[in-house]
DNA sequence: GCGGGACATCGATAGACGTCGATAGATGAG
DNA sequence: CTCATCTATCGACGTCTATCGATGTCCCGC
């Protein structure tokens, strides 16, 4: 165990944060704290497709090693996976992370 | 700063961001960003009332300069709404808002 | 094996951010 | 008016972050 972070992301309207939890949930909400990151899974969302990295980097404006960086920031917060197909790095969105993102800023649903 | 652009903050699913809109997105992330104000955001959210500043010091264990700093960074957000009382000034979620922010995480229901 | 293309990593730099102590402004009690 | 209390602002410090150019690494076609 201890594989997941002890706490994984609370939803904000939880009894009570631990310290960890608030701190796992700030890393998510920081994950997507840069404008070029929200562009990014906007891009990923508005996809049915993996996107390869050659296809973000014009949309975007940024140099290449600037969006390796964004997109590794991504996947380290869960939101985003990599899928290697020969030279090309294909990226998506983690449909379940989103959920969860869902579920943590929802203050009237049920507390899962 | 800063109080509206143009583009609000839109979905995540939404067509095509602007980088207006992007940057507005972000910056709503951004004001989550952070574990103390997750904290103060999930004390408010379990609060039927209006909470006090000094009554937020205590359970965020950080000096009360720090805690205005957080709260004003959270009010420019759009995110609480603060309330005068006598020397006393109360922060409450700003349920709208909350709302809003849902919406934007919401990658299934309709855009609106 | 070799060369070329795609992507990640590294190193450096400029700007942003969280934190605190000291201080100012405001409000109510005496 | 004067004082005590609550909150916001200011100035300073250390740390984190985004960005880019240069370089490294992996994979493929020849």
């Amino acid at each position: 165990m201890a594989a997941e972070p002890a706490g994984c992301c609370a939803p904000l309207r939880a009894a009570t944060l631990s310290d960890d939890q608030s701190a796992a949930t700030a890393a998510l909400f920081k994950a997507l704290a840069d404008p070029h990151r929200v562009r990014i899974v906007n891009l990923l969302a508005t996809s049915d497709e993996p996107v390869c990295v050659c296809d973000l980097t014009e949309p975007l404006g940024i140099a290449q090693p600037t969006v390796s960086h964004h997109l590794k920031k991504l996947v380290a917060a869960g939101l985003l996976r990599r899928e290697q197909r020969g030279v090309w790095a294909y990226y998506s969105l983690d449909t379940d992370a989103m959920r969860r993102l869902a579920d943590v800023v929802n203050l009237q649903g049920a507390l899962t």
